[in-house]
DNA sequence: AAGTTCGACAACCGCGGTTCA
DNA sequence: CTGAACCGCGGTTGTCGAACT
């Protein structure tokens, strides 16, 4: 049996959002907060469908969104994220104050297409799972579209079954000492359970230890848990 | 000046995970 | 325990203005 639709379409006002419809929403949500997103519309006089209110709410209107150009600190970062999470946005945003997930997938399928023009630069960060050019018959470059795996998403239950396989690999506390030989295991129990590519794994780990040294931080106390929670919004 | 192409981004869609009755 | 409803996510499409021919 197959789900039933989110919201009955029939009636519904689609399309950009006027400033009634914004005001409206911000008022409700105002003096009701946010959730209960399928019963929002209506009993805030809105003609949309939930989704679209979250959508519009999330984006937005919320508070702190903030608009305008992402600067070159953020693309760095986006760059260096997507290069470690994939196109896991929502994960990516989470790193990003004041951006939202929208807002940086636009940002990077709108500039993939200039990465795809400049492959074979030197630029750094570019995933490998980016799409890549292709000479024809005649040597002309033609784009080739990549499909990439379906996103995993790391939950906390995702880190609770690592546990018990680091548990299995003989961690039985689950605690993860700092040496790379156990990251190589928690790595290993992560790509075991399909979580995340083993080498991005280990490159993250070492980009996260070198953030954590520029940041004149104490490793001894530094665990692999912090970093997997880092990941973790 | 008119038509076309391109880039940016807002919004929609479908799917999977989670929650709850 | 089960299934429907809810929620959040990533992929995709639609729209509009700017740049170009």
């Amino acid at each position: 049996m197959g789900r039933t639709p989110c919201c009955s379409k029939e009636g519904l006002q689609r399309g950009p959002w006027t400033t009634i419809e914004d005001t409206l929403l911000i008022q409700y949500i105002q003096s009701h907060g946010e959730g209960h997103w399928m019963s929002l519309p209506k009993k805030a006089g809105l003609l949309r469908c939930g989704k679209s209110c979250r959508l519009r709410w999330m984006n937005y209107l919320r508070p702190g969104i903030k608009r305008g150009n992402i600067t070159p600190d953020e693309e760095d970062l986006i760059v260096r994220l997507h290069s470690l999470l994939g196109n896991r946005w929502s994960l990516i945003a989470g790193r990003l104050p004041g951006r939202t997930d929208n807002e940086i997938k636009n940002y990077w399928n709108t500039n993939r297409s200039k990465r795809l023009n400049n492959a074979g630069s030197t630029e750094r960060g570019v995933s490998s799972v980016e799409g890549q050019l292709k000479k024809d018959d005649r040597g002309c470059v033609a784009k080739v579209k990549v499909h990439q795996p379906k996103a995993i998403r790391v939950s906390a239950n995702s880190i609770i079954r690592n546990n018990n396989i680091l548990a299995e690999l003989g961690h039985h506390d689950a605690e993860v000492s700092n040496d790379l030989h156990d990251h190589k295991h928690f790595g290993e129990a992560l790509v075991c359970e399909n979580v995340m590519d083993f080498d991005v794994f280990i490159q993250g780990y070492e980009e996260y230890q070198q953030q954590l040294l520029k940041a004149d931080q104490d490793l001894d106390g530094v665990h692999l848990d912090s970093f997997v929670d880092s990941l973790l919004i």
